[in-house]
DNA sequence: GACAACATACCGACCAGTTGGTATGTGAGT
DNA sequence: ACTCACATACCAACTGGTCGGTATGTTGTC
C-alpha cells in the first residue's frame, strides 16, 4: 500500500549485500568491515544478512566468488580479446588493465587481493576463494601467452603460467603503492616495465614497443 | 634480592611490543590484531601499552617506522652491497631478495605492505609511515640503478625511480600471491622474471643470465 | 498454510581506552 | 647523607560501546 516511487528494479537483499561487500570491504579492509557496515551500505537489515549468509566469514567466500564472476565477464567481453594474433591479445590485455586504472584508489584494486592478504591465516575458506580467483584469472591470460610462444617464440628459461601469475604480482603490487601513495600512476608505470618486459621476451627483433 | 634467574636481558615494554607487532601484524593484519594479542604477546599489561603509545594507530605508526629502521639496516649490511660494479649490485640485490624467500609466509612478508593495504583510507598517519618506508627503501635501490644506467647504458624509455619502484610492486604484488597459494615459490618466479627483465634491459649485449 | 524473504529486538563476548594505583629512579636543596 | 618533589615505567581492574550472531516475529507468494 505504501505507494513509494520504487527505484526501478532493485535485486534482492543477498545481491546487493554482495554488490556493496565490493565496494567497502576494498576501501576498509575484510576486518575492518562490519556486519552492520554492509547491511546499511546495502540498505537491509541483519536479519536479512544471516537469513543469506551463514556467517560473516560465508558472505567472504560469496563476495569472492561473485568478484570471479563479475571481473570474468569483464575481461571475456573486453575488446582485445578480438585480436587474431595471441601476442597482441597479451599486449592488449596489458593495455586493457592499464586503461582501468582511474578514479579513486579504492576503485580499481582488487578485492580478492586485499583479503586473500588479510585473512590468509585466519580464514581457509576465503583465502582458497581468493585463491581460485586470482589463479583462474591467470590461467585465461596463460592461455594467449602459451599461443604467443608457439606462435612468435621466445627467448627460453620461462613458462607461460609462470608469466601469467608473474602478471598478476605486479598488478597486485602496484595496488599496494598505489594505497601508499594514494595515487595510481604508479600502477601505470609498473604496467609499463611489465609491457617493456613482454616485448622484449618476443624478441627485440622487430616488435613494435608501442 | 629476588634472586629470580631474569632471562637475559629483557629489553623494556616499548621495544618489546614493537617486537612482536611486526610478527603478529603481518600474520593477523593490523584490524584483526587486538591491543591485547599484543600485549600477551609482549608479555606486558594493556597499562604498558598505553603508557608508551596514545592509541592503537599510533602503535601502528611506531611500528611502520620500527620496520623501516630493522629492514634499512639488513640490506645495509648486506653483501651485495661490495660488488663495485652497481649492476652487480642491483643483480645482487635480488638474488638476495631471493634468497631471504624461506619458511612460513609470514616471516618474509612485508609489514608497511601489509598495514597500507588495510589502513590506506581509514589511517593518514599509517599510511604515510608505510608510505615513507618503502619509497625510502625504492630510493636506495634506485640509487643503484641510476649508477649502472650511467655505467653501462640502457634500452631507454625508463627511470630508475620507476624501474626501483617496479621491484617494490613485483615483491609486494608477489607476497600478495603467496598468501592466497600459502606457498612461497609464486615469489621465486617473480623474481626470476624480474630478474630477466633487468638483464634485458641492460642489453643481451653480454650481459650472463646468473 | 507452508515456506522463503525479509525485519526488529536483543545478547554475550570482546575491544580500545581509562582509572587509579605501585615501584623505581633522579635531581635539587639542605 | 638525607629527603622531598617529581618523573618514568609499569600494572590490575574496570567501562562504555561495538560486533557477530540469535530469537522471534511479519509479509508476500505459490
Amino acid at each position: 500500500m505504501t505507494a513509494e516511487v520504487k527505484p526501478a528494479v532493485r535485486p534482492n537483499a543477498r545481491t546487493r549485500l554482495l554488490d556493496v561487500a565490493m565496494d567497502v570491504i576494498r576501501r576498509q579492509g575484510f576486518a575492518a568491515t562490519t556486519v552492520d557496515d554492509l547491511c546499511r551500505a546495502a540498505g537491509v537489515t541483519k536479519g536479512a544478512f544471516f537469513h543469506h549468509f551463514a556467517s560473516k566469514e560465508d558472505l567472504g567466500v560469496a563476495a569472492a566468488d561473485h568478484w570471479s564472476e563479475t571481473t570474468s565477464a569483464l575481461f571475456a567481453g573486453a575488446p582485445y580479446n578480438r585480436h587474431s594474433d595471441p601476442l597482441d591479445r597479451v599486449l592488449g590485455y596489458l593495455d586493457f588493465r592499464r586503461e582501468l586504472i582511474a578514479g579513486e584508489v579504492a576503485a580499481f584494486t582488487c578485492l580478492v587481493g586485499t583479503m586473500a592478504q588479510e585473512v590468509h591465516e585466519s580464514s581457509p575458506a576465503i583465502r582458497g576463494a581468493c585463491r581460485a580467483s586470482i589463479f583462474g584469472h591467470s590461467r585465461v591470460v596463460e592461455a594467449d601467452i602459451a599461443a604467443a610462444m608457439e606462435r612468435h617464440g621466445a627467448i627460453p628459461g620461462w613458462t607461460a603460467a609462470s608469466l601469467a601469475l608473474h602478471f598478476q604480482a605486479v598488478l597486485q603490487g602496484a595496488f599496494i603503492l598505489a594505497k601508499a601513495d594514494n595515487d595510481p600512476e604508479v600502477v601505470r608505470q609498473s604496467l609499463d616495465h611489465l609491457r617493456r618486459y613482454v616485448t622484449l621476451l618476443f624478441g627485440c627483433h622487430g616488435q613494435k614497443g608501442n
